[in-house]
DNA sequence: CGAATAAGTGTTACTTTTACACCAAAGAAT
DNA sequence: ATTCTTTGGTGTAAAAGTAACACTTATTCG
C-alpha cells in the first residue's frame, strides 16, 4: 500500500520565527540568548520541531505562542532551509516564518523565561546556524510585502499618529521620507481613518490619532507606500 | 549528545517542480500523466523525495533533471506545503520549486518515459493533492520576479525577436501591452542587444533578433517591465 | 510671555506612463 | 508586374505620478 514511501528517508523538520516589533524608533527582532541545549549560551531565533499532529504552519504559530503568548498573529512563510549540515547536530530541515507583533502586547513572563530580548535590527549579534540568512530573507520579503499590503499596521498600536506610522515605514525601508508627501499619500487611503483623539506623549501640541479600518480596506483596497 | 532531537518525529520531505515553458504563444507547464503509483493515471507535478545525501535545493534540481535532462536551470523555491493530510497516503511535507526552461532544449525521451506533456497554463487539468495551490503560488511569484529581474530570458531562445519577447511578457502578465511602449522600454535597457541577424519564420519582412547580455546586465542592471 | 518642540499644511518642476496610427518590407496570389 | 497580405517597425502629446521644498500652528515649560 504505502510502499512507495517506505524506501525514502525521513527528516526532522523545524520552524524558526523571525519576530518583528517596532518601538517607535527602530525595527526590532525578538531573539533568544539560549538557556538550553543545543548551542546553549548562543543567540538564535525562536524555533521548534514540527510534531505529528500539526501542520507546519500550525507549528510556527505554536512556537510563536510559546514565546509570546500571542495567537492570531500575522505570520508569513519565508522559505525552507534544507542544506545538509545547516544544523551541525543532526540533519534538520527548517521552515522560516516571519511574524509582525505589536511590541506592547506580549507575555513578558514567557519572554523572560525563554531569555529572549528585543534587539535592534541593525545590531543583530552573531547567530547560530543559518539564522542570519533567514533574517536577511525575511527582512527583504517583509519589506516587499509591506509596500503593497497594509501589514505594517500589525506593528503599530490600534491608534497611532502619522509620525509614528512614518517612522515605521522609514524603519522598514531603511530610508527617510518626506513628511508632506507621506501624509498626502496616507490621505488618499480612506481606510486610514483620523480619529478625534489626540496623543500628547510626543509633543506639547499633540497629534491626531489614526486607525486602520480593515473592513474599509477590503472594500476599497489600494495600499502603496 | 543528540538527545534534544530524538524526542521529535521525522517526516518524509518531497519536492515538486512547477516547470514553465513558452512556445511563442502561451505559457505552458510540464505535467505528468502519472504512469506509476500512487495516484496512477492522474495528473500531477513532477516530484520526488529528498534523500539523505542531498540538500532540499539539490533534490529539486535532481528531480527536474530526471524529467528534462537539464542542469543549471533557473529554479526558485516557491514555498513549503505542510498540511497534515495533503498527501492521503502518508504524511509528506513538500517543498515546491518553479523552473524556467527553454521549451526547445529538453530531453524528449525522458519526458516521454515519464508520460509528461506541455499543458497551456490556462488549461490545467485536475491535479492531485495541493498541486493546484502550488501552481497558483508559483505563478504569482514568477510574475512578480519576472517584472523586476530578467528571468524571462530563461524562457526564450538565445536569440529572439521583440515580438516574441513581448508575447512572453503578455503571457506572464496575462495582459496585452502596447507595442511602441514595450519597445521604447526595451530600448532603454542596454543589456538587451540587437544583433544583425534576421528571423523570417514569422513574417515575410523578417524581424531583427536580439539577445540578452548577462554580463552587461550585471554592470548596468535595471530591469523593469 | 518668550522659547522650544513636534504637528500640520500646498505648490511647482520633473519623471514616468499611457494612448494612439501609419508606413515599410517582402513574399504570395493574381 | 501589380496588388494583396502580413508582420515589423517607428514618435508625439497628454496625463498621471513622484519628488523637492519651508513656513505656520498649537502647546508646554521655564
Amino acid at each position: 500500500m504505502t510502499t512507495y514511501y517506505k524506501i525514502n528517508p525521513k527528516f526532522y523538520v523545524s520552524v524558526d520565527c523571525i519576530i518583528f516589533g517596532f518601538d517607535g524608533g527602530e525595527l526590532k527582532l525578538l531573539l533568544l540568548k539560549r538557556n538550553f541545549e543545543p548551542a546553549k549560551g548562543e543567540w538564535s531565533l525562536m524555533g521548534g520541531f514540527v510534531q505529528e499532529n500539526e501542520s507546519v504552519d500550525a507549528a510556527a504559530k505554536r512556537v510563536l505562542c510559546e514565546l509570546t503568548g500571542l495567537e492570531n498573529v500575522f505570520m508569513e512563510q519565508v522559505g525552507t532551509f534544507g542544506n545538509i549540515s545547516r544544523d551541525p547536530g543532526e540533519r534538520v530541515i527548517s521552515v522560516a516564518y516571519y511574524a509582525l507583533i505589536n511590541v506592547n502586547e506580549y507575555d513578558r513572563n514567557l519572554v523572560e523565561q525563554h531569555n529572549a530580548y528585543w534587539i535592534n535590527i541593525n545590531e543583530i549579534p552573531e547567530l547560530i546556524f543559518d539564522h542570519p540568512q533567514m533574517i536577511i530573507k525575511a527582512r527583504e520579503l517583509m519589506k516587499n510585502q509591506a509596500s503593497n499590503n497594509p501589514i505594517g499596521f500589525n506593528l503599530l498600536p490600534e491608534l497611532f499618529t502619522l509620525t509614528q506610522m512614518q517612522s515605521l515605514y522609514e524603519a522598514i525601508y531603511g530610508d527617510q521620507m518626506d513628511k508632506r508627501n507621506f501624509r498626502k499619500r496616507v490621505a488618499t487611503m480612506d481606510f486610514i481613518e483620523k480619529t478625534d483623539q489626540i496623543d500628547k506623549t510626543n509633543s506639547k501640541r499633540g497629534a491626531y490619532l489614526y486607525k486602520f479600518n480593515d473592513k474599509a480596506y477590503r472594500e476599497d483596497s489600494k495600499f502603496k507606500l
